[in-house]
DNA sequence: CAGGTATCCTAC
DNA sequence: TAAGGTAGGATACCTG
């Protein structure tokens, strides 16, 4: 029976379907429109490499020995003529071979490779079939049912296509290894499938975590729930730990999600089930798929290696047909939170609902409260896989990665797991292969040692500037990859000149012009561009008539797309990327450092002054009445009409320079206008009171911004800036002091003054972490310290997560220590060093204040002036 | 106690 | 042996 419907891609794999003659089916996991799950086994692609001749281009028929040698081996199939492909040694002729299997295509490399050059030989086969084939994730796919199960479509489901035994033969032959665990299986060939249109897939995702034993590292009990677009579903297991872990393999099996989540899993739950599968099944591999066999495939000896989750290294953990996505890392990546701890982000993100982080297990005498309240543990178990589908609601993390997926033509899996050259990958080869040029593959080896330079940054004077306005360029890099056709395919790698050519500033690094051959880098970032001025129209449209889900899609759509645009520089200015070139990146910053300078030398010679710059930005003072207030005043005083005067000039200013300045290619763009800005004069540390286009207080660089600061310093010093921008520095002055004298009496609150860092770690096999390869002398570390401790107290600390700390005595060398475990297990607050934090408060405000000649000495001297204060 | 090194985090 | 970039500020520890 015939079906044909549209879906999205999550995952595919390949797998030989028959050697004489050989055949390979690309599994396709999917996740159809309507609701089910899909394994599509699509057959009629042949794995292939390219090859050329050595060196300089030479006559075809120069290969003809060397092709027959090349023919005759046994992993080659067929080999065609391409024609001429372009190199970066010239224009020349080159040869698909075929190959029986992709898994020798990496063998076949390495034993030609001094015969021939060898390209396109390093792709991931199930990309291949998205790059030949032209589609992106969402999908049209038509084929034959093999096997359609409960929640197929009723129509779909008859005696032929729901019978088990005589599906599993059918598929089989398909190419395929057995039942996989979807609703449906469907096989078809390449041209059945067809690019569509992106929609919002209805994916399934299941959330999990275990409590284990701290002295055995038992499983004790386990929690899952499972949501079926919006639908959620709670299971809780406990008793035998080998039944705990059948249990929630059977629930993945039968509910069939397409991502996994859980707070921490990375680095916990997933090498956890591991640990315990090694512990329990001992050596036999398909004891351990009852165990944890989460991949989407069928339990069979054949597919051992296939069924369990995987990680190479310290990398991602993948799972065939699935995507392991923990809420912790999207936390992290999205939120940018101080602290990390499940209990602190469902605080920050729900503050107002108290059930959902009340506190009342302690995680770290899990056996203790196991042995005396297993419901409670249990419920508590539940609870902490319900926040982790909650926050990927919140924070858009499924939808963000099918858009990404969307607008980068590759698999959900790939959008959500792979890195940023992965994307480019897929958009570059593409084009590369569609105008003839070959795909060098990408290169390995030691990194590059000699950097390139960057952005240009201006020296900052300290204090404070009235009235600045803000204007930098659009998408700068971008830009000037397009307007001067930057890419490896148009570099003049001769010295040959042309005045058609466009030369870098400095260095004259010259590159064709478009005229001659559009860059592969050009084409695609111009495209990007119009792609995002069309979903942002859309965007617009769909809001205006009202249609919510719709705009909701165009926004993630356009938002991939910027994300996506920003990505190129960093991929081509990289030393390892297949199409790079060092002179690209060089070349690149040239021209940038280039327009920023000349706009600021202009300004300069006319007299205006240029307060700040910054590789794309310029901050200039505008010509306004140097006497007007800077601070708003009340509509009603006598002083508002010199302020909205100074207000309206400085605008006008603004867009008189973005007008003036911008030309063909480069867009400099009013940002924003500013009343006040001030620095205390070091680089990327500023703060400015915006009165245009809305009225907020911008900082940027300060402690206020970091993530390792203490809330009583962040809070401070922000009151501090409110202040100083309403240009009354000695209050800011008093009112420091005074924070300074009750940290000094030990008068502080204590939750306010939790310093909270990174700190990395390699997991061993058994749990434990490693501190000693990633840090030269970890113990000189205050957080590695705080780590240890945590570790030491039974709570749970994983790789890269934050530590947040308390310093009790910074006399001791190195200083003492102590973690924060309020949040966790309500512990007392630790005892601070109070002349530790009121150091460090005076000197982080002592620089600022000392913009004004009051010094850090003066503010911890604690000698306050009377003042406002004083009631 | 000055200066160098390791480390983190941010701006763009 | 996997992989977006550089510029820059700041802190703690260690050494001489």
């Amino acid at each position: 029976m015939q079906w044909e419907e549209e879906m999205c891609i999550v995952h595919g794999d390949n797998r030989s379907a028959g050697d004489k003659p050989p055949k390979t089916v690309v599994e396709l996991w999917c996740r159809a429109r309507s609701g089910h799950s899909v394994t599509l086994l699509v057959q009629g692609l042949r794995p292939y490499l390219v090859v050329a001749q050595k060196g300089r281009p030479q006559p075809a028929d120069q290969a003809q020995s060397a092709l027959e040698f090349l023919a005759s081996m046994d992993e080659v199939v067929e080999i065609t003529p391409l024609g001429d492909l372009w190199t970066d040694k010239g224009e020349k002729p080159h040869w698909k071979v075929e190959v029986t299997q992709p898994y020798t295509v990496p063998r076949l490399r390495k034993r030609i490779q001094d015969l021939w050059d060898v390209t396109s030989a390093d792709i991931l086969f199930v990309h291949r079939l998205l790059l030949d084939c032209d589609l992106g994730p969402h999908i049209l796919a038509c084929g034959e049912i093999l096997w359609a199960g409960e929640r197929a479509p009723a129509e779909t489901q008859n005696e032929t296509t729901g019978d088990r035994t005589t599906a599993a033969g059918r598929i089989a032959e398909a190419g395929g290894s057995g039942l996989y665990p979807t609703d449906m299986v469907l096989s078809c060939n390449l041209e059945d499938l067809s690019k569509a249109e992106p929609f919002r897939t209805p994916f399934v995702t299941f959330s999990f975590d275990l409590e284990t034993s701290i002295q055995t590292n038992r499983i004790l009990c386990a929690a899952a729930v499972i949501d079926r677009a919006g639908e959620r579903s709670e299971h809780s297991f406990r008793g035998e730990e080998g039944d705990i872990m059948e249990g929630l393999t059977k629930l993945v099996r039968s509910e069939d999600p397409d991502f996994i989540t859980g707070y921490n899993i990375d680095n916990f739950d997933l090498p956890r089930m591991l640990e315990r599968m090694d512990v329990l099944s001992g050596r036999s591999k398909m004891d351990g798929a009852e165990l944890y066999g989460w991949g989407r495939v069928p339990i069979l000896e054949s597919e051992a290696n296939r069924l369990l989750p995987k990680r190479q290294q310290n990398r991602v953990w993948r799972i065939p047909g699935r995507i392991p996505l923990d809420a912790w890392w999207q936390v992290r990546q999205t939120l940018r939170p101080e602290r990390e701890s499940l209990r602190y982000v469902s605080k920050l993100l729900w503050p107002e609902e108290e059930d959902m982080h009340k506190l009342d297990i302690d995680a770290s005498q899990m056996d203790r409260e196991w042995a005396e309240r297993p419901d409670e543990v249990v419920e508590y178990c539940v609870r902490d896989t319900i926040l982790p589908l909650d926050i990927l609601d919140r924070l858009q993390s499924v939808a963000r990665k099918e858009a990404l997926a969307s607008v980068s033509l590759t698999t959900v899996e790939s959008a959500s797991l792979d890195t940023t050259s992965r994307w480019i990958d897929s958009l570059v080869i593409r084009l590369a292969d569609r105008t003839n040029v070959a795909v060098p593959t990408t290169i390995s080896g030691p990194r590059r040692r000699d950097q390139i330079a960057g952005g240009y940054v201006h020296e900052v004077e300290s204090g404070r500037q009235p009235w600045i306005v803000v204007l930098d360029f659009k998408s700068m890099y971008p830009s000037i990859m397009i307007s001067n056709n930057i890419c490896s395919t148009t570099l003049v790698r001769d010295d040959s000149t042309d005045d058609s050519h466009s030369v870098s500033p400095t260095t004259e690094t010259r590159y064709l012009s478009k005229d001659e051959r559009i860059g592969l880098v050009p084409h695609l970032l111009e495209q990007l561009m119009s792609s995002r001025d069309q979903h942002k129209a859309a965007l617009a449209a769909a809001r205006e008539s009202g249609d919510e889900a719709e705009a909701f899609l165009q926004d993630q759509l356009q938002y991939a797309v910027k994300i996506l645009m920003n990505s190129f520089y960093g991929v081509f200015a990289s030393s390892f990327y297949r199409f790079t070139h060092p002179d690209l990146g060089a070349s690149i910053t040239e021209w940038a450092r280039h327009n920023i300078r000349k706009i600021i030398s202009d300004l300069e010679t006319e007299g205006y002054d240029v307060v700040y710059s910054d590789t794309d930005s310029i901050f200039v003072r505008a010509p306004v009445d140097a006497d007007a207030p800077i601070n708003k005043p009340e509509e009603s005083s006598s002083e508002f009409e010199s302020w909205d005067r100074a207000r309206s000039e400085t605008i006008r200013f603004g867009e008189r320079l973005a007008e003036r300045f911008t030309k063909e290619g480069a867009e400099l763009e009013f940002e924003t206008a500013l009343s006040a800005f001030f620095s205390h004069g070091a680089k990327k540390r500023y703060v400015g009171r915006v009165i245009w286009p809305r009225e907020e207080m911008l900082i940027r660089g300060y402690e206020v911004r970091r993530t390792d600061s203490f809330a009583l310093l962040s809070r401070t010093m922000t009151e501090m800036f409110e202040m100083i921008l309403d240009g009354e520095e000695w209050a800011a002055v008093e009112m420091t002091k005074s924070v300074i004298d009750d940290v000094k009496e030990g008068r502080a609150n204590p939750a306010e003054l939790i310093i909270s860092r990174s700190c990395k770690g390699t997991l061993k096999r058994d749990g434990s972490v490693d501190f000693s390869k990633v840090y030269d002398n970890p113990d000189g570390l205050p957080y590695v310290r705080a780590a240890k401790e945590r570790i030491r107290r039974g709570l749970q600390f994983t790789p890269g997560m934050k530590v947040g700390y308390i310093v009790t005595d910074s006399k001791a060398s190195p200083m003492d220590v102590e973690p924060w475990l309020v949040d966790e297990i309500g512990e007392d607050p630790p005892v601070y060093d109070p002349t530790y934090y009121a150091r460090r408060l005076a000197k982080s405000l002592g620089r600022i204040t000392e913009a004004f000649g009051w010094s850090e000495k003066e503010l911890l001297s604690g000698s306050r002036q009377q003042s406002i204060f004083d009631f």
